[in-house]
DNA sequence: TTAATCCATATCCGGCTGGTTATAGATTTC
DNA sequence: GAAATCTATAACCAGCCGGATATGGATTAA
């Protein structure tokens, strides 16, 4: 029971925290600003799933003046791809193809 | 905002389900029995459980005689691998590393 | 300095959700 | 047929969570 997966799988969870990350991902740092004239929520909303990214490690936060600025972590994203490999058993069909190899090779 | 995305974060943020499909995932067919021997809830809640994963298309159930046997349906963690490696810009670093070779190329 | 802007925090609220117990249907066993 | 077993559903409840409004602190503009 990976505490690391279970708050990303639960930080992800939620669409609008996930939209934001998306948007961070593909259109770069962007300010809280930004981001609320953005989502469909209001800023403290932003604000507060921000910070539940932001204790994901899912992002960083820079501050400028008044305004704070947010980018995408992610290299955070790394457990729950390997996750995923792991239960869709990539490594396991490996294996067997090493074994199948190792067997060729002995005859 | 895909769906199917959305259904596949909620499904498996919570952590007794991931614990379940896990299972499922590593032992193979497993009866709602055997299930709730392992997880540390009721029955009813196995399966409840398990209906939400089988909606979410993560499980697939056979009937025999009075048991259900499920089972892990791993090709349904696709999108989720798909949206992971777009997050992480997998391919846009590939495209990156493939502009700088035919730079070097042409020179 | 005063006003305006940007963001974070506090507080509250309604709804969803994961858990329980109780129970019923279906099947096997005695 | 009666009893026991396996699973699903119903009904209920407590706690969590995402949203809003209100507000304060910090910074910039007038």
């Amino acid at each position: 029971m990976s505490n690391t997966e279970d708050l990303l799988f639960k930080t992800l969870a939620d669409p609008t925290r996930r939209g934001i990350f998306e948007r961070l991902c593909r259109e770069g740092e962007q300010t809280v600003g930004a981001l609320t004239a953005w989502a469909g929520v209001s800023q403290p909303a932003v604000s507060k799933h921000l910070g539940v990214l932001r204790q994901a490690g899912l992002v960083s936060d820079r501050h400028e003046g008044r305004q704070t600025h947010y980018s995408a972590q992610r290299d955070a994203l790394a457990p729950l791809a390997d996750w995923t490999r792991q239960m869709t058993g990539f490594w396991q069909g490996r294996f067997d193809d090493l074994e199948d190899l190792l067997k060729r090779m002995d005859q």
